[in-house]
DNA sequence: CGGGATCCCGATAGATACTG
DNA sequence: CAGTATCTATCGGGATCCCG
């Protein structure tokens, strides 16, 4: 036991692996687009900028939590504006940066591969689960 | 309380959601490469087939376990190859598939912008955080 | 109206140990 | 070598309550 042991090797690597992972830009957009509803989101605002509660009719389901978090963060990342009206009642209004029109550009990318090849996907599954039942 | 609460108005509309959201073709797909192991699998196979423990050893941080499921379910998907050599002892290869392989270019593409923004979200990102301590 | 704060639960990643 | 089985800790996400 006097050398490192294989876990401790391996943890080692896992410590360096999670830093790089967490430097890494790809990683990092990944981790962003494939929230939950940050996709939904973004294509609510492409027709335009929304309020808090237009937003939370459209994309039906979202918890106010979860939708309020989501805003915050993309806010954050300069993917949406926030903008706020005090009038009585309050108006928040939420609109796409510059940046968050780009991003929906990837993400029609993403959209139409995904549709495209939805198909062959699925045949791939039916094939292999028919063959391990 | 005769008539639907809110909550089960809301509860009603997030199972419909859930039922859109599994049908819907970019969901499925974003919910697949998002996977922390997905995008690191494809990117190693990019450059050749690889032997189990030759990818174990690459992505150096995954667990056997994590690392079995995700392959499954990119072998289920149509995105990679398994092919097993009866030696002694056994012999496993993995590789991409032509559909494998087209993935790897949008993912390519996801890079790519990542890259390209990554810059701006940053930037954004220190300015948020500066306005609210 | 637009959220923040808090509690709670199920899902799941990962460590560990074992096997054909 | 290439996995499988089991257990546990963590944590995202939802419900609920409350405030400005």
């Amino acid at each position: 036991m006097a050398t490192t042991t294989a876990a401790q090797r391996r943890e080692q690597a896992r410590i360096e692996y999670d830093a790089f992972i967490k430097g890494c830009p790809t990683n990092q957009l990944l981790d962003r687009i494939s929230d939950k509803w940050v996709s939904l989101v973004v294509c609510a605002l492409t027709t335009g900028s929304m309020r808090y509660s237009d937003l939370a009719r459209k994309i039906a389901g979202v918890s106010p939590k979860m939708l309020t978090q989501t805003l915050r963060s993309l806010e954050r990342d300069g993917i949406v504006s926030r903008k706020v009206t005090p009038s009585v009642p309050v108006r928040v209004d939420y609109a796409l940066t510059p940046l968050g029109t780009n991003l929906s550009c990837l993400l029609a990318a993403v959209k139409d591969w995904a549709e495209l090849h939805i198909e062959q996907v699925n045949k791939a599954r039916a094939l292999y689960d028919a063959e391990s039942p």
